[in-house]
DNA sequence: GTTCTAGAAC
DNA sequence: GTTCTAGAAC
């Protein structure tokens, strides 16, 4: 038999789906006796060596002629470092199993592959550069930030080629003898090699992203002169991103100290000076200097899901451009958009569900417990009490269900199944068989079972029971994510969720209770404390969420009900010591005793909203009438969020006007700026004012005339569609002039916008529209505008345009209907400002540095609209199928 | 509201 | 050199 040794430099390895590792192998080199090859990712190279049996080889070689071979790893059971397991290899045709139980490899041929691949593959890795869109990531962080880490563990389940380049050791040393790389693996250091120079690490780079792929550029990348090199690459046709691993120092210096220390090279406090200096003289990035995307994370959490994004991302995907996470360097504090991030910012320290820190980052978290901020402590805690039970990486955060259905639903944890140790089959036949008895019973909702974990296996049994029981997946549907973050994250939108309580009804412990107390804040605690003191197994409490609450005005939860189910664990009270009998019947009613809660919350619902709809807005139901979906999440918060959304006005005014100033001053204010007579209309303001009170004349502009109001097409549309509802009453010029008495007339206009959407809506379905009224009009007389919200339009053109319908400067008219009615007029504040700030995705939110770089992201974004604009029929659209 | 344009930013 | 912004005139 012929065995022949070869040598593969591995030009990308990348996961495809599941453990399915593939790799892209050049020959380097062969003799007779066996073939090696090796994969290679960061220092601590993947190292696979094999001696491939003759027929194998020989297939190599024919299927390979071009110094190429591609090779498919199945079930990879590996750990670096020690390089044993056994792992299944498809070599083009074939599937093999490499058995690594010993350095002394063995390899063996076990079925044939029909995958019918190209072997005419012409030039090397052409096909890689044809699906892949490449991104050249700089990571940006002191020592000790996990960038390192950060490009390991995308590379370990991405499914796109990555390269990391690096200051230490580059990537091109793929000629280095088999045995002195595994001795690097074997002791996991990266003690050969020179430190690598920029102009190195440049050509890496360059290299592995001609060859079609990714790169990460692992350096510091701290100052904008050393990132200067790197964003260049976008010439090599890659789109250049970076993340901010911009972490509390301390947790730097902690990590760096022990890796330090582990080598013995550095003291402590040298690590600590080192880390101290290189974040003093930090340079945030900013999209200016040439990036088509910037993360910022400032925590633990935040770090797990950039690292989330860039694993999911395919070869052929790409990934929003804009400035997302934390403030971005270049941003004006906006009080509308700081809101925004402050809601997105504080729940991301409540939970962590990254369970994959290295066990030296867990120490490292463990010493800082004790004496450091909140955030650092919090995430220790969760790392060490587990929130999730599961080792594994937590990949994505659901399987694509989007929801923005108004139906109610219901989130649930599984009941008892984690701390309180109830077995998890008899668990999942109660969860299934109450489902089926509540689901239909309950009407016109959906309930959804939640995990946190993949491979749960309390989810993969009750999706198994459920499916035999045919149980409604329209109504009963399981989900992998944090029920804190089914809206943000998961995009599944869930008024109300359960929460396994313990019996004090108090946060702490762990798990599902700790998370939810920690996103939804104090406002919870107190919230519980005014409805119950205690809970006894088998019942459940309701609670209404304050809509201060950051659960509430992030996912759009508006009740959290705690259920309390029975305990097998002798260590937690109440213990029924494997009593099952009493165990399941506790279950049984735990479960019915929250979908009761859930249907009584929901029927409360229904009936405020008949209220709300004979007394509230008549027009707008009537005119509404099932043919338009009104996003109103239909609860009775409305009123709530209302106030909130007052409050929050009067802080921000307050703010604006130098600390000065209460309610009373702040509308002398407004009237100043935009109030009756005393704004003076230039001639070309008084346009609309005359189609207004002369339409006839203006007969061929105007699309629709009665005696209120006007309707024409805006002259310069700023969107696909752009309609204003002119009202004709005289003296009304602006927001600032609208008092209770026209209240009607709001209303009115309103029911004559939608009708308009209506129209446009057979037209082209997909639109999505807004009604509001600009703060401070340019234009003279009252004007409602009816946008679609595809901002599509040439005559979008700058900042102001931008702002005026995406900031507190566009009243929706909800909002001036539900404040006049209330307080008898709107209340404005010098909003003018507005309109300069930073230019930000009306979706995502994502930062953007000028407006062709904000239109061209806005053409591709498809992230849900916040919450708040699907409340209450902000948001206009077609009736979702 | 737009257009025009100087000059800043890239 | 080109792109983008912001202020003035209308």
């Amino acid at each position: 038999m012929n065995i022949g040794t070869t040598w593969f430099n591995v030009l990308s390895a990348w996961k495809t789906q599941g453990c399915i590792l593939t790799l892209v192998c050049q020959l380097k080199s062969c003799d007779q006796s066996a073939a090696d090859w090796f994969v290679s990712s960061r220092a601590k190279t993947w190292m696979l060596a094999c001696i491939v049996e003759e027929e194998a080889y020989e297939e190599v070689e024919e299927e390979a002629p071009k110094d190429e071979a591609e090779i498919q790893v199945e079930s990879v059971f590996w750990n670096i470092g020690l390089v044993h397991g056994s792992i299944i290899v498809k070599m083009r045709h074939n599937v093999a199993t490499i058995d690594l139980s010993e350095i002394g490899f063995s390899f063996r041929r076990t079925e044939s592959c029909t995958d019918n691949m190209d072997t005419d593959s012409g030039t090397t890795s052409s096909k890689v550069d044809h699906q892949t869109k490449k991104i050249a990531l700089l990571l940006v962080g002191a020592p000790g930030s996990g960038k390192s880490t950060f490009c390991d563990k995308v590379m370990l389940s991405a499914s796109r080629p990555w390269v990391r380049v690096c200051q230490e050791k580059q990537t091109d040393t793929w000629d280095l003898s088999v045995y002195r790389v595994l001795d690097v693996i074997l002791q996991d250091t990266i003690a050969n090699g020179k430190a690598g120079t920029k102009v190195q690490c440049i050509k890496s780079a360059v290299g592995a992203l001609k060859e079609g792929k990714s790169v990460f550029i692992d350096r510091c990348n701290l100052d904008r002169e050393q990132r200067g090199e790197f964003t260049k690459l976008s010439s090599c046709d890659a789109e250049v991103h970076a993340v901010v691993l911009d972490l509390p120092a301390k947790l730097c210096i902690a990590r760096s100290v022990k890796r330090t220390g582990h080598e013995g090279n550095l003291q402590g406090g040298k690590a600590a000076a080192v880390v101290n200096k290189m974040l003093q003289k930090k340079e945030l990035p900013k999209l200016s200097e040439g990036y088509s995307r910037i993360t910022f994370c400032s925590t633990e959490n935040d770090v797990e899901e950039a690292i989330k994004i860039y694993s999911a991302l395919g070869p052929r995907d790409t990934l929003q451009s804009g400035c997302f996470g934390q403030k971005g360097p270049d941003s004006k504090v906006q009080a509308g958009i700081m809101k925004f991030l402050k809601k997105v910012e504080t729940p991301a320290n409540s939970t962590s569900h990254a369970k994959n820190s290295t066990s030296s980052e867990i120490s490292a978290d463990n010493s800082l417990c004790d004496n450091e901020s909140e955030k650092v402590s919090s995430s220790c805690n969760d790392d060490v009490k587990g929130i999730g039970k599961d080792e594994e990486m937590a990949e994505g955060t659901n399987h694509g269900v989007a929801s923005l259905s108004n139906i109610p639903t219901l989130a649930f944890p599984s009941i008892s199944t984690a701390d309180f140790q109830f077995n998890i089959e008899l668990a999942s036949d109660i969860i299934v068989e109450k489902v089926e008895e509540y689901v239909n019973k309950l009407g016109e909702v959906k309930l959804v079972l939640v995990d946190i974990s993949h491979g749960s296996k309390i989810l993969s049994l009750v999706n198994l029971k459920a499916a035999r029981k045919r149980i409604d997946s329209s109504k009963f549907t399981t989900f992998v994510g944090d029920i804190t973050k089914l809206y943000s994250e998961g995009q599944l939108r869930c008024n109300v969720i359960a929460n396994a309580a313990n019996w004090r009804l108090r946060p702490g412990g762990g798990g599902v209770n700790a998370a939810i107390f920690k996103a939804a804040g104090p406002e919870l605690e107190t919230a519980t404390k005014e409805r119950a003191k205690s809970i006894n197994p088998g019942t459940a409490v309701a609670v209404p969420l304050p809509s201060t609450s950051l659960l509430f005005r992030r996912e759009g939860v508006t009740h959290v009900i705690h259920v309390l189910g029975p305990n097998m664990n002798l260590q937690r009270p109440n213990c029924l010591k494997n009593n099952y009998h009493e165990g399941c019947k506790v279950l049984q009613d735990t479960y019915s005793a929250l979908f009761e809660a859930f249907a009584s919350l929901v029927k409360n619902e229904e009936k405020f909203l008949n209220e709300d709809n004979t007394s509230g807005k008549p027009e707008l139901a009537e005119s509404l009438d099932g043919k338009l979906k009104d996003h109103a999440p239909k609860n009775d918060q409305k009123v709530k969020r209302e106030s909130t959304h007052e409050s929050e006005k009067t802080k921000k005014c307050k703010g604006s006007q130098d600390g000065t100033g209460s309610d009373g001053q702040s509308n002398l204010r407004s009237d100043r700026i935009c109030g009756g007579t005393s704004k003076t209309w230039g001639s070309w303001a008084q346009a609309l004012y005359h189609m207004a009170m002369d339409p006839e004349r203006h007969k061929n502009d105007v699309l629709e005339i009665t005696n209120e109001f006007v309707v024409v097409n805006d002259l310069y549309p700023k969107a696909k569609r752009h309609i204003l509802v002119l009202a004709r009453k005289k003296g009304l010029d602006c927001l600032a002039d609208v008092r209770e008495e026209d209240l009607v007339l709001l209303r009115k206009m309103h029911a004559k916008g939608l009708e308009w959407i209506q129209m446009f809506l057979l037209e082209d379905e997909s639109l999505i529209f807004r009604l509001g009224y600009h703060s401070v009009p340019s234009m003279r007389q009252l004007h409602l505008h009816v946008i679609s919200q595809d901002f599509d339009s040439k005559h979008l053109k700058n900042k102001k345009h931008w702002n005026s319908f995406n900031s507190a400067f566009f009243h929706d008219s909800f909002d001036v209907i539900h404040e006049v009615s209330t307080k008898g007029r709107v209340i404005l504040e010098d909003d003018e400002q507005l309109l300069s700030k930073e230019l930000r995705c009306h979706r995502c939110q994502s930062a953007h540095p000028n407006l062709p770089r904000l239109k061209s992201h806005i053409g591709n974004c498809r992230t849900p609209f916040p919450p708040f604009l699907q409340d209450n029929g902000r948001l206009v659209h077609a009736p979702t199928k």
